[in-house]
Parts: C-alpha cells; sequence; structure tokens
DNA sequence: TCAAACTTTCAATAATTATTGAAAGTTTGT
DNA sequence: ACAAACTTTCAATAATTATTGAAAGTTTGA
C-alpha cells in the first residue's frame, strides 16, 4: 500500500465511522484530510480531494469551527482561507464527547429522571416503569460523567494505568 | 405526569436515542416498551402500542433477538409468541457495548492499524500520515478496550469505584 | 390433510438526511 | 467606489434509510 492508497483508505474509512459519533460523512472526512495534512488546506483543496460540492464544504467546514475542532488559518499574503485541525487526538477526542454529551446524553438523563419521579400510584406498572428508568438514568449518567471525566485527563497515563486496574 | 404520559415519554425518547447506540427508532422503541412491561408482549400488542406494521414489528424484534437483547417466550397454551427483554441494565450495556464494537469499532481499529503500517518512504507527509494514523488507533483501541472491560464487570461497585478513582 | 392462526419476507413507498450549484453576500486591493 | 476573489446560503435534488402491507410461508389442532 502506497501513500495515496493509505490516504484514501483512511479518509473513506474515517468518514464511515462519523456515525459512531453522530457526525455525517463529509464532517468526519473534512476532518480526517486535515488531520493527516502537514500544512493547512483551503476550500478548492478539500472540494477536490473529497469530489464534493462547495456548498457541502463551506457548511461542513463551518459546524467543525463551531465544535471548536477545525480552525482557520490565515496566509499572510493569501486572500483565501485556509484550515487546521487540532492535531492531539486526546484533545480531539474530549471535544467529540463533551459535544456528544450535551446534544444526546443530557437531554436523555433530564427525560429519565422526569420519567422516574412519577408519583407512585401503587400499581404494579408503575412500580416497574420507576424502577426500570431509574436503572437507566443511574447507568447513563454514570456512563457519561466517566466518558467526561475520563476524556478530560488531559495525560494519557491515567487512561492506561485506569485500563490496567480494570483487566 | 401520570402513567401513560410517562410511559409514553419514555419509549419515545428512548426510541430516538437509538442513533446513538445505533439501532433504529423502531427497534430502540420495542426494546424500551419490553423493558417497562410487567408481562411478556405479543406482536399484537407491540403493534398497537407503537402503532407500526406488522413487518416492522417483525423485522425489528428478530434484529433484537439476533442481539441476545429480547427473548421469545411461549406461554403455554397460547398459539402466539411472546417477548421479553433483558431487564438487567448492566447486562443490557454489555451486549449493546459489544455489538457496537464488533460491527463498527473493530474493523476501523483494523483499517489503523494497516495505514498507519505503510513503508516510511522518507517524506514528510507520509511520516504524518503514519504519526496520526497511529496516535489514533491507539487511542480508539484503548477506548474499545476499557468500554469492553468496564461493561463485562457485572458488578455495579466496580463502575462506581472506578468513577471515585478519576474524580 | 386441511384450514385457521399466526409469522416472515420483500418490493414498493415514504420519510429522512445529505449534497449540489447557482445566486446572494462579503471582503480586499486599487 | 468598484470589481475581482472569495464564502455563504438555501431551494431543489439525490441518496439513503425506514416503513408498509400484502403475498408467501409456517405451525398447530382437529
Amino acid at each position: 500500500m502506497n501513500y495515496d492508497e493509505a490516504k484514501t483508505k483512511f479518509v473513506s474509512t474515517w468518514g464511515s465511522l462519523g456515525t459512531l459519533w453522530g457526525i455525517n460523512k463529509a464532517m468526519a472526512q473534512i476532518q480526517a484530510l486535515l488531520f493527516i495534512s502537514i500544512k493547512p488546506l483551503c476550500m478548492e483543496d478539500i472540494m477536490e480531494e473529497l469530489k464534493i460540492s462547495r456548498g457541502n464544504t463551506s457548511m461542513n467546514l463551518r459546524q467543525l469551527m463551531d465544535w471548536g475542532i477545525v480552525t482557520k488559518v490565515i496566509i499572510p499574503g493569501e486572500r483565501k482561507e485556509y484550515f487546521t485541525t487540532e492535531k492531539e487526538v486526546q484533545e480531539l477526542a474530549r471535544v467529540i464527547a463533551k459535544e456528544r454529551s450535551r446534544r444526546e446524553i443530557k437531554p436523555v438523563v433530564k427525560v429519565l429522571k422526569e420519567v422516574s419521579s412519577i408519583a407512585d400510584d401503587g400499581t404494579e406498572k408503575t412500580k416497574e416503569l420507576i424502577k426500570q428508568t431509574k436503572a437507566l438514568h443511574d447507568l447513563t449518567e454514570t456512563a457519561d460523567d466517566m466518558i467526561n471525566k475520563l476524556v478530560n485527563q488531559k495525560q494519557n497515563w491515567v487512561t492506561k494505568s485506569l485500563l490496567k486496574l480494570i483487566k
């Protein structure tokens, strides 16, 4: 496998993993492309490499910037804008996890709390609903906390030592 | 909020969370419904509660059974089939994480390993590709390992004490 | 072995989500 | 103030994914 093959393989695989953290293919691919690029890229570069339209590129770059993963770079003497991505995987993971938690997990935890707090009218079905949603609430909240805490540890040794602990 | 409101809210919220673990809405809703039901339900019950078609119900039940989350229950004297879901949240989380890892994370880890193992031809761009995909490989693999290990600990105290550790 | 009771399959359709491309908007140098 | 160089917006369209419903399949009891 040569450089170009490896690059294409990486970009498309990382793109398809997008769903795993709730972003679309193009967005994930743009990030992947920037992630392995040795210099900032402009819109043309990205459009050409990924064969996507200008509008698509613009919209997805915007979202990546909103997330704080991609930043605009101004190159003196150049009119057009260039882009780079966060190069530290640890930091990348932090941002993604944080965003995911905020957008998707937190609202669910909130609903679970509400539902598990309804008045116990004494019927078996209500008891079951309360019991099960409470269990789900605890699990979800704990998992969310853990992910956030883990991912906020910037030093990699924490992850490694934890992993050893639970082996 | 009374029982029926709470139930509807829970089922639809849990359904929309489906994307988070890579299953579709109907599948997540069926599971949610069974999760708070005090007795096994048949296809009619599910169709009626969720207002979905017979075909949809059948296909999604099948997939839930393939995942090992839902099991068929035979009620003596009854012709039709009944279904229940795993009621332990811990076990539920285990199955979901395992499935997700197998279907989505493992293949990506494999590709990252391949890509990061290409020959270093000495160019800067190749070095960068290798370096970055290697970092991603390590992170992804570590995260995957952690999730699997954590989720395999059936006792809840492990999670709790770990959480304390990293607070 | 038949028919009633039930489940599965799958082509057609609907719903959702991503992408395009061209017009409108913005910025910059002269 | 203008025009060139660039970016953004968004309605239209395409691609993808989920859902339906009816026909085919299966099981069971008499």
